[in-house]
DNA sequence: AAGCGAAGCAACCGCGAACCG
DNA sequence: GCGGTTCGCGGTTGCTTCGCT
C-alpha cells in the first residue's frame, strides 16, 4: 500500500490516493445502477469513503465506458496541435473534439509529450510561432535573400534550390524585427498578414527553365535592405547565383502553385492576430513514403502514411526537417509557391 | 544488480462558473 | 438580486515506472 493509498481525510475520514480495484467496482455498479450526477451524495449512497469531486474525477478520466486508451494517434495529435493553436489550454474544449479522450489525459499528453517536440521543432508551444534564436532566422533569411545554390545548402535540411519568397520573408523579417522590439510585435505581425493577403500568387510556366534565375522584386530588395540592417549580410564571395526556381523534379510538368501558405492554414493567425506554424500543417504535407527527407515533395505518397508508422524520433525529425524546408522555401501542400 | 534521475500519469487542489432556492 | 451549493476546469503534485550509468 503506497503512502498516499492510505491517507485519509483526518476531518472527514474521507480516503485519498490511488483508487482500489474494489473502489472502481463500487463506483461502477453504482453509476450503473443510478446513473452519475450529484457527486456530493454519490460517495455515501454508493458505500465510497470518497469525497463526491474524487468520484466525478474517477469516473470521467477512467471507468467511464467510453474511455479510449493507449497512444495517442497521429490524427488525435494532429487535432490537439491545431486546437490549441486557436484556443489555448482550453483542455475541456480539445477533449470535446477527440472522442474517447479526456481533458487530464489531454493535458497530461501535451505536457509530456506535445510541448518539448514543438520546442525541439524551434516552435513556441504557447504562441505556436518560432522561437528560433535570432541567428538561426537570420541564416535561413541570408539563403532565400541571396539565393545560395543548391550545391551550399546544408544537406539535412534537405533543401531544393530556393524560390524567393517576399511574404514569407516579411514575416520572419517581422519576427527578427519584433523578437527586437516586441513591443511593435503585433502591429508588425498584423501589417505582414495584410501584405501576404495582397500579393498575388502566380504560377510557375511549363517553360520556365530550373536553372533561370528570379529577379529581385521591389518590395524584395526593399526587404533585403531592411533585413540587412538588422541583421550581417553573408558572405557571398563563394556563391555563383545560379538558380533560385525548384529542382528539376519539383517544376516539371507545368505545375501552378497558386495556394498561398495563408489560404492553406500553413500559417493561421492565432488570437493575437501573430502567425501560427503548428506541427500539424506541418505535417499536411505530400511526402515521400520511404524518406525523411522533404526535398522530394511532388511525390504523392502521403505524410500520414509515413508518420504513422514512423517513432517517435523520426517524426521529430522529420518534422524539424519539414519546418526548417517550410520557412526557407515556402512550400505548401502541392509544392512550392509564391505567396 | 543497484542506485539515481527523468518521464509519465493519476489524482488532488483551488478557483470560478453555473445552478438553485 | 443574493447567498449558498454544486460542478467543472486548469494547474500542480507526487507516486510509479523506465532507462541510463
Amino acid at each position: 500500500m503506497t503512502k498516499a493509498a492510505s491517507s485519509t481525510d483526518q476531518k472527514n475520514g474521507l480516503k485519498k490516493g490511488p483508487w482500489t480495484p474494489e473502489e472502481d467496482q463500487k463506483l461502477v455498479d453504482y453509476i450503473h445502477k443510478h446513473g452519475h450526477g450529484k457527486w456530493r451524495t454519490l460517495p455515501k449512497n454508493a458505500g465510497l469513503k470518497r469525497c463526491g469531486k474524487s468520484c466525478r474525477l474517477r469516473w470521467t478520466n477512467y471507468l467511464r465506458p467510453d474511455i479510449k486508451r493507449g497512444r495517442f494517434s497521429f490524427e488525435e495529435e494532429e487535432t490537439i496541435i491545431q486546437l490549441h493553436s486557436v484556443l489555448g489550454n482550453k483542455w475541456s474544449t480539445i477533449a470535446a473534439s477527440l472522442p474517447g479522450r479526456t481533458d487530464n489525459e489531454i493535458k497530461n499528453y501535451w505536457n509530456t509529450h506535445i510541448k518539448k517536440r514543438l520546442l525541439k521543432m524551434g516552435i513556441d508551444p504557447v504562441t505556436h510561432t518560432p522561437c528560433l534564436d535570432i541567428q538561426q532566422l537570420s541564416s535561413i533569411l541570408n539563403f532565400s535573400l541571396y539565393d545560395s545554390p543548391r550545391v551550399n545548402h546544408p544537406p539535412h535540411f534537405g533543401m531544393a534550390n530556393n524560390i524567393l519568397n517576399p511574404s514569407l520573408l516579411s514575416l520572419l523579417a517581422a519576427f527578427l524585427s519584433s523578437s527586437q522590439n516586441p513591443d511593435a510585435s503585433n502591429q508588425t505581425f498584423q501589417q505582414n498578414y495584410q501584405l501576404n493577403n495582397s500579393i498575388q500568387t502566380f504560377p510557375l510556366q511549363e517553360n520556365q527553365s530550373c536553372a533561370a534565375s528570379q529577379p529581385l522584386s521591389l518590395e524584395s530588395q526593399l526587404m533585403r535592405d531592411k533585413i540587412d540592417q538588422m541583421i550581417s549580410p553573408p558572405d557571398t564571395t563563394n556563391f555563383s547565383y545560379q538558380s533560385s526556381l525548384p529542382n528539376e523534379g519539383q517544376c516539371q510538368g507545368g505545375h501552378n502553385y497558386p495556394t498561398s501558405l495563408l489560404e492553406s492554414h500553413q500559417i493561421a493567425l492565432n488570437t493575437r492576430g501573430e502567425p501560427n506554424f503548428t506541427l500539424g500543417s506541418l505535417i499536411s504535407y505530400s511526402t515521400p513514403s520511404s524518406s525523411t527527407s522533404p526535398s522530394n515533395l511532388n511525390s504523392s505518397a502521403s505524410s500520414t502514411t509515413f508518420v504513422k508508422g514512423a517513432t517517435e524520433e523520426e517524426r521529430d525529425t522529420y518534422c524539424s526537417n519539414m519546418l526548417m524546408y517550410n520557412i526557407s522555401n515556402g512550400l505548401n501542400i502541392d509544392g512550392p509557391c509564391i505567396l
